[in-house]
DNA sequence: ATAAGTGTATTAATAATGTTAGTACACTTC
DNA sequence: GAAGTGTACTAACATTATTAATACACTTAT
């Protein structure tokens, strides 16, 4: 269902919160979809039941699952889940600039280079941003 | 002449490498100019000199700095440096956006957001972006 | 009721990283 | 020679991520 790379540098839990938290958004995931239990996707993933446990605690904190005692986690239903997303997205975008603006880097160069981006991107396989 | 802050997640070493850096690019520090040496700094910042060594032994590294034994640190001076800071700007915006587009947000959104940014940024303290 | 599967909580141990501390050595300048 | 400089090294400490092992409460199915 999902993978981890330990290249990354970050953290396992962090990016087992990204990779759902993607596929929920992409509604590959539907609400009230059950997702696997802490016990199953560690031995899928070959990690510690703790580090999954602490990645579920966080997606449920940021309202991306439910979970029912005894039963399991499951995908929540909010139309505001993208919106937040995007805010999260628009946040990091604006950092960047800060930084980019800070050594005179116009708004324009960084326009072009996410038009770059777009073409490397979705020019490859030409699924895209749909 | 620069400052840490403590409430920043990211290593102190790695805030210094960064002032640093956008001190030379915005040619507030010039080519040869003398940088303070690892002790004074340490000092001042009220850290450890080994954590200075390491920010500096990086930006070394990274070609913003050379070093002269028994001298001290100095600016360098190579045109490459803006070009190449670029890259990594460019390189994160790229990143950003592979993220974006997974989760259908458009490059016309990102656009827009970078807009709204610049002027969040620029407008604000007159100053700007050089 | 019992067993199996589930989330949750707790404690301890381990590993990696960032930081501090202290010391030593080589070089440059005065 | 003294003072200031970069460099190297070892040890210790703090924080964080991860693992390990265990226990408990709940739900479902038998």
């Amino acid at each position: 269902m999902i993978c981890v790379d330990y290249r990354d540098t970050r953290p396992i839990y962090e990016q087992v919160v990204e990779k759902f938290k993607v596929m929920i958004l992409r509604e590959v995931l539907h609400p009230d979809d059950k997702i696997p239990s802490v016990r199953n996707l560690a031995v899928d993933l070959s990690i510690n039941p703790n580090t999954i446990q602490r990645a579920y605690a966080e997606l449920e904190r940021q309202g991306y699952i439910y979970t029912v005692k005894g039963k399991g986690n499951f995908v929540s239903d909010s139309g505001q889940l993208l919106l937040k997303y995007k805010e999260e997205i628009f946040e990091e975008i604006k950092n960047i600039c800060r930084t980019a603006f800070e050594v005179g880097i116009t708004q324009e160069e960084i326009v072009q280079s996410i038009k770059e981006s777009a073409q490397a991107i979705n020019g490859k396989s030409g699924a895209g941003m749909r």
